[in-house]
DNA sequence: CAACAACTGTCGGCAAGCCGACAAACTCCG
DNA sequence: CGGAGTTTGTCGGCTTGCCGACAGTTGTTG
């Protein structure tokens, strides 16, 4: 989403009594302040960036490990830099995907907060490198920066914003649609969505044989192909069409 | 549309030559800080409190009117003190409702602060009293008082989880599950919930009819009875049973 | 390279839910 | 009181999508 903003604050690191800033903490402050939201409006001051770095740390995970489960005492928050992460919850013994989320979201603050038990799991499916905020940290931080506060509230909000247009995309549409529009909304920049049928469809709450049988229609209707966890956009004029513009 | 729309302007806390505090400003006071979440978290101070008043006013609407539409630029935001307020989004010539909302939510503030248009219009349902904050006087008071903007943060981040609660609770889901479950979270005291079949229908996206065919399920089933736009929870036990536990 | 696991593709049977239609009941208001 | 507008309750026909089953394909790992 965040793709293809480069804004990088001129002014950000002429600050005075740091220590010589490197190319990586170049990246890492350009990368910070384009997590949370858009960076022309109440821009982070250096300040503020330096003051995040020092509320955390960096994380790596595999693929298939937790960066949190549900029910643990939420103490961090994290921020993507790298890689996709899969949300979700158990519910008895059926396990239901929240959303999959990738570069620049900010994960586990809603519990963290509110110091609550995360309300679901965190499971890396990639390779994942992400920002680890310490509560403790964190919290003094951002009531002495009121900026970044309003920064991460922005970034929060749409977040829900988009939450609802979920909720809008799932009603009243048929699993055909709802494909979609979901490829049209999530391919990279080749075109390509990488993820089984079967982890699509629990995104969709549809059956995999379902998802299955509308990708044969878009197939056919030339607008996507398929191929082993891949699904690549031919059309996307006839994408657009089938999601009912 | 807006005809006789009353903007009343209470005249309480036009301070800035320091009111005596009357009742009911602690009455009010004590309001806003509930509204922003638990109390006993990161507490609002008075200074906190009083600064809010003064970024924006009350107003009042008949049921029927709008507190804003999509589409329009958003310079406000609102939190609701009495009252209910539908959250609908226009698509082609449909009409889907994103949300009702009741006392102590607050709304239009994630266009407001990317000061976009509004994504969705909140109609009046029953007469509404509201706070209406003044992006141009908040945004100020905000950075200058970050223990409100963490509890804005806080009670957005709320909001999204239950957004995505409710994504949990469509998906995979019978329209009579769904129907036990709205009626467990929304009776009031008296176990009672006042809303048409046909609105109801529209909030969990389905039809009339087959919220009509759940209710006449719940009522032989001794759970639920119902009158004109009226439905009263007779057993909780049976209720439950009914959503899957 | 062989065996295994994960994934794709397809079929038929069955249930949930939509739609149009219509009668009956209820509210509101002059 | 009476009529208009809204809401409830119910029917049958039709579509979408779920489920179980199974065969074929692709990737992985020892």
């Amino acid at each position: 989403m965040n793709v293809g903003t480069p804004t990088i604050d001129s002014g950000l690191y002429s600050s005075r009594r740091m220590p010589p800033v490197t190319v990586a903490d170049q990246q890492h402050f350009a990368w910070l302040a384009r997590s949370f939201g858009r960076t022309d409006y109440l821009p982070l001051s250096p300040a503020d960036l330096s003051a995040l770095t020092e509320t955390g740390e960096y994380v790596e995970k595999y693929p298939g490990t937790h960066l949190f489960r549900e029910g643990e005492i939420a103490r961090h928050a994290y921020i993507i830099e790298k890689g996709e992460v899969e949300l979700y919850r158990t519910i008895g013994d059926l396990k239901r995907v929240v959303t999959r989320v990738g570069e620049g979201t900010v994960l586990g603050d809603i519990a963290m907060f509110q110091e609550e038990p995360y309300i679901s799991s965190a499971k890396a499916i990639t390779p994942v490198r992400a920002f680890r905020f310490d509560r403790d940290k964190l919290l003094p931080v951002l009531v002495k920066h009121p900026v970044v506060t309003l920064r991460w509230l922005v970034a929060g909000l749409s977040q829900l914003e988009s939450t609802q247009r979920r909720v809008l995309r799932l009603m009243h549409r048929t699993v055909k649609e709802q494909v979609a529009e979901m490829l049209l909304d999530d391919a990279d920049q080749r075109g390509e969505v990488h993820i089984s049928q079967g982890a699509l469809a629990t995104l969709l709450g549809a059956s995999r044989q379902t998802v299955n049988e509308a990708l044969a229609d878009l197939k056919e209707a030339g607008a996507a192909e398929t191929g082993y966890r891949l699904i690549r956009v031919v059309d996307r004029e006839a994408l657009a069409e089938a999601a009912g513009h």
